[in-house]
DNA sequence: ACGCGATGCGCC
DNA sequence: AAAGGGCGCATCGCGT
């Protein structure tokens, strides 16, 4: 089969308006190219999207641009998603860059590797592209040529609309001899995640701005007082060398470093340091971080994170706002409200980690404890739990029922070692990790743990030996080839070792679980007509849904998120549970009244 | 003025 | 033998 590259001009991307109006396409196959103004565009958009292969760089923003013109295009770039017709070249060198572990570096250029067409241009052709800066380049005026026929068009923009699809197939002429095992995959969830990305996420104009005024009045009148004590100086930016000089002093000359060998001024070692100055300090930091960090994001009616559909370990990122690290506490997350008339349907996987680092350990050594468990319907964090209190799980059950202190405690552990030690991590480490859930333990009672854990799930000594002797065997890092999804990835060391196999499984289960979710909101006829996927948090989609068949639709959510996942842990039960919310809440849990789900509510 | 490394911290 | 991983973003301080 042939591909066509086509490339869209538009109007300029502004707040809120991710697929801006098209102004024209063009295309290239083999050495033709050709430019089609508004009109043909759209007409040859339709001959291509039915049954053509079509490559674009950032392919998602492209189709999008054509779908916010003609409603009937969407279900038709679902089909071509669905029967592996697209091409994104930028989603091909991220996997190609992964593969050989240069994603945060480079060596090559000595710096992060860049994915826009101008520099892929560079590696793969090894020439710049002309007209793309300057003062008469015409990348960023084409509305100007708005509702002009191309014939009249100045030649330089007509040349450099046609360039970049030219550019495009050069590019992909040398990526195609290159596939990828997940390539297809990518493909989709980008496009599943461009969508969230262009719909956007509403927010609550009144909460954000009562949230505005708690957090300075908590913070303000702080930062006002340590100024006068040069903590603080009279702009307003923290004197970190006074801030070091006095966690110097105050812990005796011997104060908590940093990696780097500078002194901390982490807020837990402020808040440790027994200087009241200091403390003052610490007590306001979480309310700072939210202040600076997270409030000025939360000014728009509707934000539009934005996705990056590949890091790494092929989790997804995000970013403008971060959607995936908005704060559990503090009220951010509830400045975020659906749609009026609507829910938000939040459906998230029980445990997906685990579960994918069970599949993983049956995979890999023909049996897993934590598999058993799983299958015998056992809730993982008890089955570890009755591992610490040396009891059978049916025992660990009980007494955690009755309330027992003793069985709670362990369950907490349990967690913080089920969550902490997959990843690889030293009993020395795992007392920091608790710390960082607010529990003192002494290093010889996270050896006592971290025994119990590994004599619960034995074969994990295995899968931490088996990526232990490829690190060893290779100098220290290692190229792995994800046995179930063929995901490539280089300079994989012992803990990023030991946390990609199962990481990697559930992003790759829940970003094909984006899609399929994506598909049935927006293809009309689909099962969750008239929902909108609006975000992605690793585990977890959020949905707006019409209020009156919330519930029903919450349980179609569950059900494809379900499916989707289980085709990745084919030997475990995997689990997802939706909540109906009126804002958005962690922690929230399905509440039915008449067997019907009803907003959940703190 | 801007770039950059280091630090710290939010999330899963 | 020992080893949390994956991110994005704000701030500070230093350098060009």
């Amino acid at each position: 089969m042939d591909y066509i590259a086509i490339d869209t001009e538009t109007h300029l991307i502004e707040p809120g308006n991710l697929a801006p109006k098209l102004v024209c396409m063009s295309e290239c196959v083999g050495v033709k190219t050709k430019l089609y103004g508004y009109d043909d565009a759209l007409e040859r958009f339709y001959e291509l999207i039915q049954d053509q292969y079509i490559v674009g760089h950032n392919i998602a923003y492209d189709l999008a641009v054509m779908c916010n013109e003609v409603d009937g295009f969407l279900p038709l770039v679902f089909k071509a998603y669905d029967e592996g017709r697209i091409w994104d070249t930028m989603i091909h060198e991220k996997l190609r860059m992964i593969s050989l572990g240069y994603s945060r570096f480079n060596p090559q250029t000595g710096r992060p590797p860049r994915y826009t067409l101008e520099s892929l241009v560079e590696t793969y052709l090894d020439e710049s592209i002309e007209g793309k800066h300057g003062e008469d380049a015409w990348r960023l005026r084409y509305a100007e040529l708005d509702n002009i026929p191309t014939e009249r068009w100045p030649n330089a923009a007509k040349r450099y609309a046609l360039l970049d699809a030219e550019y495009t197939y050069r590019v992909f002429l040398l990526q195609r001899c290159n596939e990828f095992p997940t390539l297809r995959d990518q493909f989709k969830a980008a496009w599943g995640l461009h969508l969230m990305s262009c719909w956007g996420i509403a927010t609550d104009k009144e909460a954000v701005s009562g949230l505005e005024t708690r957090l300075h009045q908590s913070v303000d009148a702080v930062i006002e007082d340590l100024k006068s004590d040069n903590i603080i100086r009279s702009t307003g930016s923290k004197n970190l060398s006074v801030i070091r000089e006095l966690v110097t002093t105050s812990y005796g000359g011997s104060p908590p470093m940093t990696a780097k060998g500078s002194v901390s001024t982490a807020a837990s070692v402020l808040k440790d340091s027994g200087n009241p100055l200091l403390e003052k300090l610490a007590s306001v930091s979480a309310d700072q971080k939210l202040l600076n960090t997270y409030v000025p994001l939360l000014q728009k009616p509707t934000v539009n994170p934005r996705f990056n559909v590949l890091v790494a370990s092929g989790r997804t990122s995000s970013s403008n706002p971060n959607i995936q690290n908005q704060p559990r506490k503090g009220g951010v997350r509830e400045c975020f409200v659906p749609r009026p008339g609507n829910y938000f349907i939040a459906c998230d996987y029980h445990v997906a980690e685990l579960c994918s680092l069970a599949q993983v350990l049956l995979d890999q050594f023909g049996m897993s404890k934590m598999a058993e468990a799983l299958q015998a319907g056992r809730e993982l964090h008890l089955e570890t739990a009755a591992g610490i209190m040396a009891c059978s799980y049916e025992e660990a059950v009980r007494l955690h029922e009755a309330g027992d202190k003793e069985a709670k405690e362990a369950r907490q552990l349990a967690k913080m070692l089920n969550f902490g030690l997959p990843g690889g991590i030293s009993s020395r480490t795992f007392v920091d990790f608790a710390r960082g859930y607010g529990v003192e333990i002494t290093e010889e009672r996270a050896q006592m743990l971290k025994q119990a854990w590994l004599s619960r799930y034995p074969e994990i000594n295995l899968y931490f030996e088996a990526v232990g002797i490829r690190c060893a065997e290779e100098g220290g890092s290692f190229f792995a080839v994800h046995p179930s999804t063929g995901f490539e990835r280089g300079g994989v060391g012992f803990c990023d070792g030991c946390n990609h196999y199962f990481q990697h499984l559930t992003a790759a289960g829940a970003k094909e679980a984006v899609y399929q979710v994506a598909k049935a909101c927006w293809v009309p006829g689909g099962k969750l007509e008239g929902c909108k996927p609006v975000a992605f948090i690793h585990d977890e989609i959020i949905l707006e849904a019409p209020k009156e068949n919330a519930s029903d639709l919450a349980k179609i959510v569950e059900e494809i998120m379900i499916e989707t996942m289980q085709k990745f842990l084919p030997d475990i039960p995997v689990k997802a549970d939706a909540a109906l919310m009126e804002r958005w809440y962690k922690g929230a849990e399905p509440v039915t009244k008449d067997g019907r789900l009803i907003p959940w509510s703190p």
